[in-house]
DNA sequence: CAGTGAATCTTGACAGTGTCAAAATGCAGC
DNA sequence: GCTGCATTTTGACACTGTCAAGATTCACTG
């Protein structure tokens, strides 16, 4: 009985919701973001949702998802050589990365801290572009050892893990303004790459 | 009318809840801590809390408060000069931080993660004992810049940042179960003290 | 000891949340 | 044109944090 016009059915809700809920998210941070806004602001029923996701937490899922493919895509460009020294080829790197958490700090957030991946929430897709991420990111690290960057004689994976937490846990501190703030990103970046890559002989390709 | 026995003022409210509210939080993590499922433990009204806690939030500040002041004590005892080489007493270091992290998951996440820090949330005493518990961290970081442990040539704030940051992301990452597990622990602190410590001189004192 | 004020605790209520069950609606195919 | 199915809605439930108003007890003054 209710809205005879020709939008009962939305046609394309799915992507509708994924889209309002970035924006929400973006704009109101994690707590702001509640189903019923969010169905509000997208125009239809609270429980609407439901038949594109079995739950919240797939629906952050998919928010966390896209923001692993966005943050593989940034981070994907910045393989090819240069004739930069080592550390400051690897400082660009970590400017970069932070640079991206920094800006969509609600987004990372729930890509990382937000119980997702702590309560076993975390969905296939999920879990697969996440890992998909770490492992060009293990790519990046065994090219950059082998071109004399990284520390060769370091495990490529415990080197990975190791310089992935460095970035990730600067990022929590950046974005929660604990112990360090934006201002001074390109400093903190700077003595990354010096601490990873200082004693290394200058050895581009 | 109610409750005749001689224990309508409780007495000791406000410690009982801290310690009631650690508990819960340690078994049923942070989604788990409700005020009704608290003040039910605590056997005690819902809004009982109100007159010792001016908010959810405040609980939680305290909470984290008491976790600060945990951790930092755990780091103190490191600073005392042994004669094992540099990388090997970072690593010790670094594997003491992540133990507790990983063996208070909730509480670490609710010191850093949990909005308390990104909404201006968190009270003045939390503020002031974490801080206490960086410049602790700025403090070694300094001494293990003098004693050739760490590298000279650093600022040492910067520096304080990146190691500190390098910890908290692991144990975010391990605790989450990302991108590392906890039974590589040993492995990845070691190569944290490697990077860290790796080229320099062993010049103990 | 009586009595008053403040501190503490309880009950009732409200808006908000995620989610389920059942009914309503529109689309595609026989 | 009718039937089955996907989609959407309405109603309801248990749960959350928090406020206002009343009940109870403590501490202190006369």
């Amino acid at each position: 009985m209710k809205k005879p016009n020709n939008t009962y059915h939305h046609g394309d809700l799915r992507a509708s919701l994924l889209r309002e809920a970035a924006a929400l998210l973006r704009d109101s941070g994690i707590d702001g973001l509640s189903l019923r806004r969010l169905s509000e602001r997208v125009g239809v029923s609270r429980t609407a949702l439901y038949h594109h996701f079995s739950d919240k937490h797939a629906l952050l899922c998919a928010l966390a998802a896209d923001g692993f493919a966005q943050l593989d895509a940034l981070m994907q460009p910045l393989s090819p050589a240069s004739n930069a020294p080592p550390a400051e080829r690897y400082t660009a790197f970590a400017k970069q990365y932070l640079d991206y958490a920094t800006k969509n700090p609600s987004l990372y957030g729930l890509m990382f801290g937000h119980t997702l991946w702590r309560d076993k929430l975390a969905d296939d897709s999920l879990k697969q572009i996440a890992y998909e991420s770490f492992r060009h990111h293990l790519a990046a690290v065994k090219r950059w050892q082998e071109a004399g960057i990284l520390p060769k004689e370091q495990d490529s994976l415990r080197l990975t893990q190791v310089t992935w937490g460095t970035l990730h846990g600067l990022a929590q501190l950046v974005i929660d303004g604990v112990y360090a703030d934006s201002t001074h990103l390109e400093d903190i970046c700077q003595c990354v790459g010096q601490l990873f890559c200082g004693m290394r002989t200058a050895k581009p390709q």
